[in-house]
DNA sequence: ATTATACATCAAAATATTTTGATGTATCAA
DNA sequence: TTGATACATCAAAATATTTTGATGTATAAT
């Protein structure tokens, strides 16, 4: 159950949560699939503004979901494996639990 | 990879990510764990108003996460498992796809 | 040094979401 | 049939998020 989750633990899935709750963010994560991307290439792909992709970016970054990597003047951005894998867990713990439950105290 | 998903397997994601974006929809869900819970166990439990559930349901409704079933005056509302199911996919391909890739194409 | 590129940050405006309190509807009990 | 309960819905207000365009910072090429 959640409640077993430390509070600290579903503070970081309510932020990685509203991470994809938003359709060009979801995009973005979409073409960081494909590998490491810039900025740059996100403007190229997507045709949103440099400082509306700085903002999501920035979004992402602050709930962990994405890592950064800079390289002159390029910063690298990436997906981060540990995030995805803490997403997947807690919706697992979701699966598990609620099997067929039905009411059970009244 | 997003991109092989339908465009409306996307959009429900989508819709499925909103439902989880909002710590207090966190919380009814997590309720929802132990099995069907009315709007008045929520009430009980969480003290936030009876409106305000009722909104926060129906989001969690109209994003097909939870199904209602209504006995004389009470509609117990519980997870439905598919749509979890489909979210969970859907990390799993995030996982599988973005293994530790490097910049590709430059 | 100057200029261009890549990106971050900022404040204001635009837009979307959430909350509140009131009212509406259906069910049930007296 | 009256009153109470359980919940939905609504419009307005409160709040939060997103977008925009401008400006700032660092790096690098000339």
């Amino acid at each position: 159950m959640l409640k077993d989750i430390s509070k600290v633990k579903k503070e970081n899935i309510s932020k990685l949560m509203v991470s994809f709750s938003d359709p060009f963010r979801l995009e973005i994560i979409d073409l960081m699939m494909d590998g490491e991307v810039c900025v740059c290439d996100i403007m190229k792909l997507t045709n949103l503004s440099q400082s509306r992709i700085s903002y999501h970016i920035k979004i992402l970054k602050e709930a962990g979901l994405i890592s950064d990597r800079q390289e002159g003047r390029w910063v690298y951005y990436s997906l981060n494996k540990e995030s995805l894998f803490l997403i997947k867990e807690w919706i697992t713990s979701l699966t598990d639990y609620s099997s067929n439950k039905k009411r059970c105290c009244e």
